[in-house]
DNA sequence: CGGCATCTTGAGTTGGGTCAATGGTCGTGG
DNA sequence: CCACGACCATTGACCCAACTCAAGATGCCG
């Protein structure tokens, strides 16, 4: 909580836009609902978006933590460092999802963000949120919301990856993508991966034979449509049956 | 965020035992190092402390979220409810640790926290630490600091689950608890796992049998010595090796 | 001592990894 | 516009780590 954090620092890439009043996290669908008030003093203290064309950075693993990054368009995939040095896909962030809280805990970030697509994100720096006034507590109750819920969600990545089989991992994964375009009023039927297959291997822990495989056994069994990175759910109910139908090991 | 939290609502299980002041968390090793009035202000906040014998819930998922667990003494295990209801570990807490976070998202824990041995356990009405004062924000980058630390910990662990082998995962996790056992005081050499094989297997994503093999295999290996519950690492750098050295898918 | 829970060990099976070759798609430049 | 190459995805054959089932061994408690 040093002062001089308060003055912000440099951001590595320019700046693509200075925000209007008003407009930056009010067109964001969060989700988690906020209070138009809350709303208003997100917009006050988040001054700019940002675009980052596909394959480009966000954050690097040891970049020096300061901002908070709300998805307004795109795709971003996190990357995790090991120990010797490969990296791992832990996390997929879209429309109104916010990425970055690796980085609180050391003040320098412990994962790699890269956009997928060309994205356009706001920036928000974390420092004005933990120095509002305590009339905004609220704000802060949001974003331990958002916090939790991002660790529920890690928990239940944990849960998928050691007690599922491939078939269910996919399943559940496509699931799991089908209705977070649902809830920001995309089709659940319809989707494009913006990821490619080598980035769903690592995220769920198989590698991109066997996910194409699988993918391949969904088609022959009329679970799915499969061309390239688009996918169309024909059996919403058969992927279901195999996430919970305990063909776990 | 409700006005009704602010009054404590009855707590399921019965008080053990009043604080004293200014005693409750300041014995407490928190992962973070606190500042002195800090630590007062906890301990203002914090109040009671309660013991739960070995075997008892702490939470269960579904229960209201009222507050946050803070180790004093004794080993938790968190497990996840998946789809079919079976439960999986995600997590396991020792002294100095802090667990319930995953009840912030939606007022309802989604996990069961379980103590493994007799412990106790510092209770911390959540609604007092998101509404201090401004001039007590340092609080609120301390909890925010909490939560990203268990965020990174999970994707560690999602790596370690998705990308490792057997044999790597419970060098991993001996590793883990080694370090986590000397940085509060105890031997890095001399562990005893307070947790049962089950549940070790649960967490890692292995079957009891594999994570038995696994561990005599590592015994006839010399890397360690193993009685039951009671471990002692003889070659810690052999177990080193052996996470770091690519054994991954 | 018996009964129960936990842990270990063995034998056989399989899901998914490895290696290797083929097939598609896209972007660039002649 | 087509041809080339780069990149990505699919498919096949083979193999091994980890699962399953089943039997013992060990320890713990009354």
């Amino acid at each position: 909580m040093n002062a001089e954090k308060t003055a912000l620092p440099e951001i590595d890439i320019p700046y693509v836009k200075q925000a209007c009043s008003n407009c930056i996290m009010r067109e964001l669908c969060l989700p988690v609902a906020l209070a138009s008030n809350v709303l208003d003093k997100l917009d006050e203290l988040v001054y700019l978006r940002k675009r980052f064309k596909a394959g480009t950075h966000i954050y690097h693993a040891g970049n020096n933590f300061h901002y908070l990054y709300a998805v307004r368009s795109g795709f971003v995939k996190l990357e995790t460092l090991n120990e010797d040095g490969r990296e791992q896909v832990t996390g997929f962030y879209m429309m109104g999802e916010i990425l970055g809280f690796d980085g609180i805990a050391t003040d320098q970030h412990m994962c790699t963000a890269v956009a997928l697509e060309d994205s356009e994100l706001c920036v928000i720096p974390f420092d004005r949120i933990e120095h509002v006034g305590q009339e905004m507590e609220h704000l802060h109750h949001h974003f331990y919301m958002l916090m939790s819920r991002e660790i529920v969600r890690d928990h239940t990545m944990m849960m998928l990856l050691s007690g599922m089989q491939g078939d269910a991992r996919i399943a559940a994964f496509i699931l799991n993508l089908s209705q977070r375009f649902h809830e920001r009023g995309y089709s659940s039927y319809d989707l494009v991966l913006r990821m490619k297959r080598e980035d769903i291997g690592s995220y769920l822990g198989m590698k991109i034979e066997t996910v194409s495989r699988v993918l391949t056994k969904f088609r022959d069994q009329g679970l799915l449509e499969v061309h390239q990175k688009h996918v169309r759910i024909l059996d919403m109910n058969g992927l279901q049956k195999l996430v919970g139908h305990h063909p776990c090991k």
